[in-house]
Order: structure tokens, then sequence, then C-alpha cells
DNA sequence: CAAGATTCCGAACAGCCGTTCTAATGGGTG
DNA sequence: CACCCATTAGAACGGCTGTTCGGAATCTTG
């Protein structure tokens, strides 16, 4: 088996769990092909038939969304089982804010300042974090200086999701990702800063919302 | 509404709480059909429309197993099985969502559909409501299509901010407001629409924060 | 290079799914 | 009883979905 298979059947993998997490739904055959950037719903479909026998996804033949990752292949992912049996029937949870980000720069935890801020359940998970943004380096995502993001703990993350990702060692950053041909871009959302370019990227969390206050 | 309505729509919110849990992925209508012993997709759909105007479910028109539950949907099922309601001790409030707005139209309100939202308590008063922000007209402002903007009634606001104003008999509308020398200028947050002029205008309210849910 | 295996595409098909429309049923109200 | 309205059934439709098949393209291996 190949590198490129991996990366491939991985990103299937990803496909199914962050449809499922978006949407609450498994996606189809045909919307993760888009996900994976393939264009033939069969091409997908081998792809499954390798996994269920991998054992890492299930499935029940023929029913639409039916696929679910196992165990096996939520490990293989990371993904905190947890996350998912969070359905308390409360509206709002308290997040802390664990620091703030600036432009491009690393993200500067908060030490003893212990602030938090009541977080809309439908915009949040329990483990979610927030970050106070600093300057304009998100702008054009429409988040401006002063709010708050929520961001919540994952591994995977869609194309074109903003992710807090561990770029250097010691670097976390906050940017948007877009997957190209055997590199991932880092794309700052602000024109004014330049895209950076990894071969691989160490996602940590996902963007699920924004809180403003205005005044 | 009688009896047996609340019993069969409750019946309708356990299969789809049901059938998500069982199988991972949300029930079709055939399928809550069966469940609940209904024997025509039709009589399913009905019922879907009116739990779903009611603010229990959610649907993405046209895909399938796309049905899931609210947040108060969840809690409604919490209550039959005789849990009581929790007062939140949260720094939060339930805000009710009155309506839309779009570019430089006038506010469409919700009369069916009672949608509630969490807000925190330091963006919020406890009178105040919220807006669903439709297009990109504001855009200049951060605000984005999808987003939910609080808004806190008042007859008063300063200079550059962001008001709820009548300016016709029948016409509310989502602006900046600007005093000039004799007259006030309410311009939009896009610079696609041009300002409009008034000697005078209604402030029903000023927008005091801003929600968004990423994905 | 030759041959085989792997991967992918495009097309097609049968079945499933959400939705709509019409009509039948039945309960409630005057 | 006559009437209205909610509920359900039934049929139909157009689109979506999983699946299969043939063949092209690409990679691997000897």
């Amino acid at each position: 088996m190949t590198k490129h298979d991996q990366d491939r059947k991985t990103r299937i993998l990803q496909a199914i769990a962050e449809g499922s997490r978006r949407s609450g739904t498994p996606p189809t055959v045909r919307e993760i092909a888009d996900l994976v950037g393939l264009a033939a719903p069969s091409a997908v479909h081998h792809h499954l038939e390798t996994l269920e026998r991998e054992g890492l996804i299930q499935r029940d033949s023929g029913l639409s969304r039916s696929v679910r990752l196992t165990a096996r292949g939520r490990s293989l992912l990371e993904i905190d089982d947890a996350v998912e049996t969070t359905n308390l029937p409360m509206a709002a949870r308290e997040l802390v804010v664990v620091g703030q980000i600036a432009a491009g720069g690393p993200i500067e935890a908060y030490e003893e300042r212990s602030e938090s801020v009541a977080v809309p359940e439908f915009m949040s998970t329990a483990d979610s974090y927030l970050l106070k943004i600093r300057g304009d380096s998100m702008i054009d995502a429409q988040i401006a200086d002063g709010d708050y993001v929520v961001i919540k703990p994952s591994k995977v993350a869609a194309d074109g999701d903003i992710v807090v990702a561990q770029v250097e060692e010691n670097e976390v950053t906050l940017k948007q990702l877009f997957r190209e041909s055997g590199r991932v871009r880092l794309q700052p959302a602000n024109k004014a800063y330049a895209p950076m370019y990894y071969p691989t990227v160490n996602v940590q969390g996902v963007l699920v919302g924004v809180l403003r206050r205005v005044h």
C-alpha cells in the first residue's frame, strides 16, 4: 500500500467525520467525492469497500448515508468519542477564553486572567474554547478586532475551514486551510498577509462560531 | 390542538431521536412513518412541516435524512421523561429571533416560526431581540449572511451606531446612523448601496452584538 | 519495456427519498 | 344535519443515491 493510498483513504475518513459533524448526518457517496476531490462516485465506492474490509467503517448496503466510522476508524483519526455525547439540553454553556491571537503571530495564552463567556449551544460543544481576536488579521472572514471566536478541538478539518494549526514546534496559528496537491496552504483572512505552505499541518481545532460585542 | 396531536408529534420526535441514535443517521420520512405507524410519507411530511415551524426540528429541504432535533426539540423529549425544567445558572438569556433583514429592504417578521437562541449576558439586555441577516448588506460592518444580530430596544442612538430605524410608515430598516447638519444619513454597511437621507428618523433599537455560527 | 495491478472516470440503472397533489376520512362546531 | 378543518392515504414526479460495468489512465513490478 503506497503513501498516496493512505492519504486518500485518510481523507475519505476525514470527510466522513467532517460531513457528519457539520450536518448531523453522514455524507453520501457523491458528497464524499466532492469533499476529497474525486469526480466519480464509483471511485469513492471502491475506497469505501476497501475501508469496510479493513474494519475502519461500517455500511448498510444500499441505504443512503449509512456510512459511519468504527471505533478503529475514529482512533485512526484520533477523534474524541466524548465529543459526540454532549447532547445536554442546555441552551448555553460557559467557555473559557484561553488566549488571544493577532495577525499571523502565535496565540498568546492567558495564564493568570481567567475570563469566561456564555456561548450559545448551537454554535459550540462542551469542549470548545474561546480566543479573542487582536487586530484585523481575520477581516476578510468578517472577524473584527475584539471578536471572540469559538474553537472546537478537532484533528480533522474540511477544505476552507478556519483552523487552529500547529505549524512549528512552538507556533500555533489561526488561518484558513486549503489542501493543494502535495501541500497544505494556510491562508490568512487578510490580503495584506501572504499565505504559508507546509507539506502537512497539525490541526488542533476548527472555528465554529463568532461572538461580537458592539460598544 | 388536541391531546392526540401531541402524542403523534411526540412520537415522531422520539422516532427521530431513536432512529438517529440507533443507526447513526437520522431516519427517512418513510422510516419515520413505519416507526410511528403511518402508512403514507405525506402524512409524516405534514407533521415535519409543523414541527419545523414550531422550532422543534430542522431540515435541509430536499436532502435525504437531514432531519434533526433542535435544542428545544430535545428538551421537549426530556421534559416528557419527567425531567423538570432547569433554570440556567448561566450568564446567558434566551432571546427570540423576531425576523430577518435583507439588503436595504424592510425587516420580514417571523410570524409563526419561533426560533430562539441563547445569548451571552455581556452582549445583551433582557429586552433585547434578534434579527437574522440575509445577504451581504452589512458586509462592511463585518456582518455576514446568516449572522444573528442582537438588537437592544432604544429610542436614542449615538453617531455611527447601527440602528433599527423606522423610515416610512411601514418600513423598518437596519443601517448605520450619522447625524449631519439638518438631516440624518442612514448609511448601508455595503458600498454597493447608496445612503438615504431623512430630516428625522425614528430609532427603535441599537445593534449591540453579533452571533455567527460557522458551517 | 512489457505486463499486471491499482485507481479513476463516465455512464447507466434500479431503487430510495423528499415533495406535491388529490381525495377520502373523521371529529368538532354551529 | 351541514360545514369546516385537521389528519391520513395514495399516487405520482423528479431528483438523489448506492451500485455496477467497461474502459482509460496511472503506477508498480519483473
